[in-house]
DNA sequence: ATTAATGTTCAGAA
DNA sequence: TTTCTGAACATTAA
């Protein structure tokens, strides 16, 4: 589920209780569904991180990233259900691996929960990772992008909304903030990106800004399913902000004058209202 | 029983 | 070369 506001709030949840704590060791928690994705195996793993010192705790795209005191670099990927948590796991079946923590502190360990088990854990070296996550496979953060980077998005011929989720191009977004961010921005999902005009790219940008930076500010967006939760097993508060996102059917909160519509688009469900979002851009200053 | 779910990746086809 | 489709990964809930 975690998008680029959730993984930020994962992020600023665990940094102050794990930057420079040392790895007492790594387990694995059993349960007996499918063991996740580990790079290298466990024992390996446990190996190498044993001992080692977290110095920073940051966020790269949708990964939670951990730097670690022999430059080695632990990336986890939540994909779609995974999550960081300190303590109160929302079901213990579902943890995956515990780091346990050296020196005291308010929290012993950290703990990679996942329910479906589609995240994801690799540790690289410093070398690796440059090679794997520097340049190519992601874009620049949906947060720090440039108009250049937004400009460039926008040569594709693909219709926004997908464009919108190639990480290659901008890294952060997912399915639920590319409707959201549309919406704001006035834009139908449909449009090719390349028939984007120039004030609509620059509307894109400003609108993926606010709404990025407000999702976070709310601690990101907990849906239905409840599995989203911070690092201490609390509901975000965006899901109550969405316009459009799993509100088809309901009337436009901008406009209030039409209802918000669901269509597929690359197999997943976008959301937009048909008013603000209109098929031809609107021609006007 | 069927369907859909906030993510990513791959193969194969247009 | 670009873009699209479908499937796969694994689990749960409506």
């Amino acid at each position: 589920m975690p998008e680029l506001p959730e993984v930020e709030t994962m992020v600023r949840g665990i940094r102050p209780h794990l930057e420079q704590r040392k790895i007492r060791e790594l387990r694995q928690c059993r349960c007996r569904c499918k063991p996740i994705s580990l790079t290298p195996g466990f024992r390996t793993l446990a190996t190498r991180m044993r001992g080692l010192t977290i110095t920073s705790v940051r966020r790269l795209a949708k990964r939670v990233v951990l730097d670690l005191s022999d430059e080695s670099i632990l990336a986890i990927e939540p994909r779609m259900t995974g999550l960081m948590l300190l303590a109160d796991p929302p079901d213990p079946e579902h943890l995956r691996l515990e780091w346990k923590l050296e020196e005291a502190g308010e929290y012993d360990s950290v703990w990679f929960w996942d329910r479906r088990g589609l995240g994801t854990v690799r540790l690289y070296t410093a070398d690796e990772f440059k090679a794997e996550l520097g340049t190519g496979r992601l874009g620049p953060d949906a947060l720090a992008a440039a108009l250049t980077d937004w400009e460039r998005l926008c040569q594709s011929h693909r219709a926004i909304k997908v464009a919108l989720l190639d990480q290659q191009r901008i890294a952060g977004i997912g399915n639920l903030y590319a409707s959201e961010i549309l919406h704001l921005a006035q834009i139908h999902p449909e449009r090719p990106a390349s028939n984007l005009l120039p004030r609509e790219i620059r509307a894109l940008a400003a609108a993926t800004q606010a709404v990025l930076t407000e999702a976070i500010r709310y601690e990101g967006s907990t849906l239905s399913d409840g599995t989203y939760r911070n690092a201490l097993n609390r509901d975000g508060g965006y899901q109550n902000a969405h316009r459009v996102y799993a509100r088809a059917g309901e009337c436009c909160p901008t406009c209030q004058t039409d209802i918000v519509q669901r269509i597929v688009q690359a197999q997943r469900s976008t959301f937009f209202c048909p008013n603000c979002q209109p098929l031809t851009a609107r021609r006007k200053r």
